[in-house]
DNA sequence: TGGCCAATACTG
DNA sequence: CAGTAT
DNA sequence: GCCA
């Protein structure tokens, strides 16, 4: 069930109504917010008169159930629709007749901490500890916790920690990468392996689960090399958020340019699909304002 | 009717 | 490749 | 889902 835009559309409805300074008290006033259509004007209407919308009254169970298998770590809304059409409920249904793979079985396991939000504190004393290893093994890697950290949040979903090196000397931060994460996991701060990643690629991405010692609950944590040169992009792409991101992204297309996470290209021309048929040619990635700049937005 | 709040890296 | 993830 |  692809219902992506709609999820999108009815979080953008929600926020609409959030900035709203007056109660909505019509179908007349919600169809004029912007993001408010004709279909959720409706049932704004329809709550408003009757104090609740029949359409939740089907709302099932049986949603819910979906909804539940997909909040398991490798689980999406594909494989959690097949699960329940084959007439799986419960979790204990899953783990007696599915062959999960090797990441599902290690979310069903970490399944009710990895629910939890994280306390800002326990972000800032993980970060710490992997900065202390990285620093061992090489006193120049940089390392930067980005996500909703860098945002300021009091509490974040995951740990998101972006590492790179100054290269003037001819060295990266792919070497030390690995040698890292093996450090980690001695240590015990590093307890399960989501993705194994290949091989030293210049950028390569591990994502995983942590445990502070002692501490109560496993973690999501993901660590990202970064070529020194591309750090801007990464930051930019790695800071969010997800809308931000997409929004300048999006304004990029629109003038003919490509935004990701490794730079900013330029004199990009597109296929019908929205795939970039030419490789453009680079115009920023060092710096966050190098880009704003390039796509003419205010810094900040 | 079709684009939108993207583009890309792993897994099996 | 489709699915899931960021 | 909303919008052009």
């Amino acid at each position: 069930m692809n219902d992506e835009w709609r999820t999108i559309s009815y979080r953008k409805a929600i926020s609409a109504l959030k900035r709203q300074k007056k109660p909505i008290t019509s179908y007349q006033e919600a169809i004029k917010i912007r993001g408010i259509g004709d279909r959720t004007a409706e049932k704004i209407a329809e709550i408003i008169e009757t104090g609740n919308l029949r359409r939740l009254q089907h709302f099932s169970e049986d949603d819910e159930v979906i909804k539940k298998f997909s909040d398991i770590w490798g689980v999406g809304s594909a494989i959690a629709m097949k699960w329940y059409a084959k007439g799986y409920r419960t979790f204990d249904d899953i783990i007696q007749n599915v062959k999960l793979t090797r990441v599902q079985r290690i979310g069903l396991e970490c399944f009710d901490d990895l629910r939890e939000r994280i306390p800002r504190d326990e972000v800032t004393e993980i970060s710490k500890r992997v900065e202390e290893a990285a620093c061992r093994i090489d006193p120049k890697l940089l390392c930067i916790t980005v996500g909703s950290y860098i945002r300021g949040k009091p509490t974040c979903g995951d740990i998101d920690i972006l590492i790179t090196r100054n290269n003037t000397d001819g060295k990266t931060s792919s070497g030390p990468f690995l040698k890292l994460l093996n450090t980690l996991r001695e240590q015990g701060l590093l307890t399960h392996d989501l993705t194994k990643h290949q091989e030293e690629n210049a950028t390569s991405r591990y994502f995983g689960i942590c445990k502070l010692p002692g501490g109560e609950k496993y973690r999501r944590i993901d660590l990202f090399t970064v070529p020194f040169n591309e750090l801007g992009a990464a930051l930019l792409s790695f800071t969010g958020n997800d809308i931000f991101n997409r929004s300048m992204r999006l304004l990029a297309r629109k003038k003919k340019m490509k935004l990701n996470n490794h730079g900013l290209y330029k004199n990009i021309s597109r296929g019908r699909g929205g795939d970039s048929l030419t490789e453009g040619t680079l115009i920023a990635q060092r710096t966050e304002r190098e880009i704003f700049d390039a796509l003419g937005v205010p810094w900040r």
